[in-house]
DNA sequence: AAGATGATGACTCCAATG
DNA sequence: CATTGGAGTCATCATCTT
């Protein structure tokens, strides 16, 4: 019944490694450990092709690093997602566009495209007039003054603080290198070896080049057991990626039309999340039989991680059956055979199991957890003395990078984003430390961490300052004093009749009794009801929203934008006063102002925040696939007569290297990429689709990471 | 067509309890 | 230490109404 320790640590670490590998394989990634598990040739296959192994020959810029999973996956099934429904998932939502259904044909794409979508607001000064519409009090003095177009501190902020020059790319690399030279590079092979590779073959052979440097890899760990058996895998998947982009077009295109055909029969759970995580598996480089073992052994609902885990384990305990002995492995397959029909995802016995690894494991091995008080490094309130960190040095900036998402998602989510994000540590904070309303979120981010300082007014820090009409009418036995999470729905008319009915029913006593009282702080707290009257409860307005989460008043009112819009649009947002006191440390680095990537921007709440800050806004691209939203942050812009450049794009998967480095040659580059990929996977509110990081819009994250990986390559290559 | 409404649990953490 | 119950959560869908 229970799976031997051993095999069971050797699964995670293999998982471990093959996710640190992964992220590894951008130029900014340190080398694998000596004492790591070494798992090269697979690892350098996987990584070779979710990197684009097989178009050696586009040009090094345009490559993206990492596809997300669902690229391909997405449009290979025709599920009912278009554009029109996939824009209405919220500000973060980014439908798929069939045309981008494998990456070669992204590739190949025209770059005026997706320029297409773009249209430029406001060059320099001709920003409308006024901003009397604005609402919060320092808008005069935190207006931009003096702006000066200098681009001098585009790529290095003056001070040395976190800044030096990610090592590897920098020491060697220089600038005389070749695009082939940094393409291996950023394929995650070693300067050295790509060095002598070159040295040996000459660049006009791509193939040979890469043919070598995969036998150097070989070399190198030789002295290992295995590895004669790992170099033929490489090998045969060298040459699946060749004919990757033609021959599996079809069938996966006809697979999925299979499947649809059945994916209405209620016995199939998720027909095309299966074919998701298979079409997945074998980007990483795992062969379909193996992968679809994987997923028939642990079920339709594993996750890749754990299907990823099973693999490496099978193959590890097919390696090590001589010395394991016969009667291990079988235990360890039934066990996960078990799995098989489970209902629902993330059983109890898989998250015991999990559960009880970890235990196993010591040090930097620890799952993530969340802190309680969840106060992140600090937060204004709180005089503890702040410990520095220390960053990975693949972590460092330029550029300083910025990433939110839910603190409370799925077991393993944050583990996962953390590695992908250069193995920071998450900052987890509920902004119920900044404001009247609570919002727990985990911000992953290179920025320092001394000599924050909080926006100033200081916003209201309890619901009677927030929304002083309230006070007069808030029962003794409502002790509420902070909202809970904004979130995208709000309570109905009826609901809140049915409480005024119930509450009038006991209008004589003093107080109603607790059964009611409980039936109405329940509510109260899961629908954030206020109290505006005598047993009146009412939802907040859109405009009170605005305000708790840090926004001017009526930010997103008017234009066209309906009122469930707002709603959905404000609880898919940033609480801006949370974001500004971590960004608020930029404020003396960038004294001329900061040129920004802003990804998943929805209503403008990472703009916003460092505008208030008095941080001026040079150049800042940002990409929004709403066009609600990119209308609310449009006419922000213009209402708040922003001197630099706003340029809009509608869909983070369009933007690839080509076009950011294009973006970047006309300015000089990046200072801070911000970004919270869409929530709605990983959100405990949904009952329908809480997929996990690697569900349909979640999944989005990986595209965080592609561009931020892009943005770090391309400014390390120097220009 | 857009808005309003109600129905739809699971997962996780944590404090209290035994 | 194991168990239990409470609390909270950037949501989605079908259906009805306006």
């Amino acid at each position: 019944m229970r799976i031997t320790t051993k095999l069971l640590s050797l699964s995670l670490s293999l998982s471990k490694t093959l996710s640190r590998a992964l992220s590894r394989f951008s130029c900014h990634h340190p080398s694998l450990t000596p004492s790591a598990p070494r798992y090269p040739p697979r690892s350098v296959t996987t990584c070779s092709r979710i990197l684009g192994f097989l178009p050696l020959s586009r040009p090094p810029s345009s490559g993206a690093i990492l596809p997300p999973p669902a690229r391909r996956a997405g449009p290979a099934f025709p599920t009912e997602n278009p554009a029109s429904s996939g824009a209405g998932v919220g500000s973060r939502s980014s439908s798929r566009s069939p045309a981008s259904i494998f990456w070669g044909s992204h590739l190949s794409k025209d770059p005026r495209e997706n320029q297409a979508q773009e249209y430029k607001v406001m060059d320099g000064n001709a920003a409308g007039e006024g901003d009397d519409n604005v609402d919060w009090n320092t808008e005069d003095e935190l207006e931009v003054e003096n702006y000066a177009a200098s681009s001098s501190s585009s790529l290095t902020p003056p001070s040395g603080d976190a800044v030096s020059g990610s090592g590897e790319a920098s020491s060697s690399a220089g600038t005389s290198h070749s695009k082939l030279f940094c393409e291996f590079v950023v394929m995650g092979f070693s300067e050295k070896l790509v060095t002598k590779a070159i040295d040996e073959i000459g660049e006009g052979n791509p193939d040979a080049i890469l043919e070598s440097l995969l036998t150097y890899k070989v070399l190198e760990n030789s002295p290992q057991e295995q590895d004669i058996d790992e170099s033929a895998v490489v090998k045969e998947e060298v040459m699946d990626s060749d004919h990757f982009s033609s021959d599996c077009e079809g069938s996966f295109l006809e697979d999925s039309s299979d499947d649809d055909s059945y994916s209405e029969s209620e016995e199939v759970i998720n027909p095309s999340s299966e074919e998701k995580k298979l079409l997945f598996l074998t980007d990483m480089g795992y062969t379909a039989e193996e992968a679809s073992i994987a997923i028939e052994r642990c079920g339709p609902d594993a996750s890749v991680a754990e299907l990823a885990d099973f693999i490496c384990a099978a193959q590890m305990s097919k390696e090590a059956d001589a010395l394991l002995g016969p009667e291990e492995k079988p235990r360890l397959l039934n066990n996960f055979t078990k799995h098989k029909k489970r209902k629902h995802s993330n059983c109890d016995a898989w998250s015991k199991k999990r559960r009880g690894e970890k235990k196993l494991l010591h040090g930097d091995e620890e799952p993530i957890r969340l802190p309680n008080p969840m106060v992140g490094f600090g937060v204004p309130a709180e005089s503890r003395t702040i410990v520095p960190r220390t960053l990975p040095e693949a972590a460092i900036g330029p550029p300083y990078f910025y990433y939110e998402n839910v603190a409370l998602a799925p077991k393993g989510v944050w583990d996962t984003i953390s590695r992908f994000l250069y193995d920071v540590e998450p900052e987890f904070v509920d902004s119920k430390y900044f404001c009247a309303t609570a919002r727990k979120r985990g911000y992953v981010h290179n920025l320092p961490i001394n000599d924050r300082f909080p926006l100033l007014p200081l916003p209201p820090g309890t619901i009677h300052e927030a929304l002083p009409l309230t006070k007069k009418w808030w029962p003794s036995w409502d002790t509420r004093t902070k909202l809970n999470c904004l979130q995208t729905c709000i309570g109905s008319a009826k609901l809140t009749e049915r409480i005024r009915k119930a509450l009038e029913h006991h209008d004589g006593e003093s107080e109603p009794p607790p059964r009611i009282q409980k039936y109405v702080l329940d509510e109260c707290r899961k629908w954030n009801l206020v109290w505006v009257g005598r047993n009146k409860l009412a939802p907040l307005e859109p405009d009170e929203v605005e305000m708790l989460l840090g926004f001017p008043k009526n930010h997103t009112r008017g234009g066209g934008i309906s009122r469930t819009d707002r709603y959905k649009s404000l609880g898919n947002s940033f609480q801006v006063d949370t974001v500004a006191y971590h960004l608020s440390v930029l404020k003396e680095l960038f004294p001329a102002g900061i040129n920004l990537l802003s990804l998943f921007s929805g209503i403008g709440g990472a703009e916003v925040a460092l505008h208030r800050l008095g941080i001026p806004l040079k150049n800042v691209v940002s990409v929004e696939i709403s066009e609600v939203n990119r209308n609310i942050m449009r006419s922000w812009w213009e209402q708040t007569n922003q001197k630099g450049n706003l340029t809009h794009l509608t869909d983070v998967q369009q933007l690839n290297g080509d076009r950011l480095e294009q973006l970047m040659n006309s300015f000089g580059g990046f200072d801070l990429i911000i970004g919270g990929s869409p929530c709605n996977n990983l959100a405990g509110s949904n009952r329908h689709s809480r997929d996990g990081l690697e569900g349909k819009e979640s999944s989005l994250f990986y595209d965080y990471f592609r561009i931020l990986d892009l943005v770090k390559c391309i400014m390390s290559k120097g220009h």
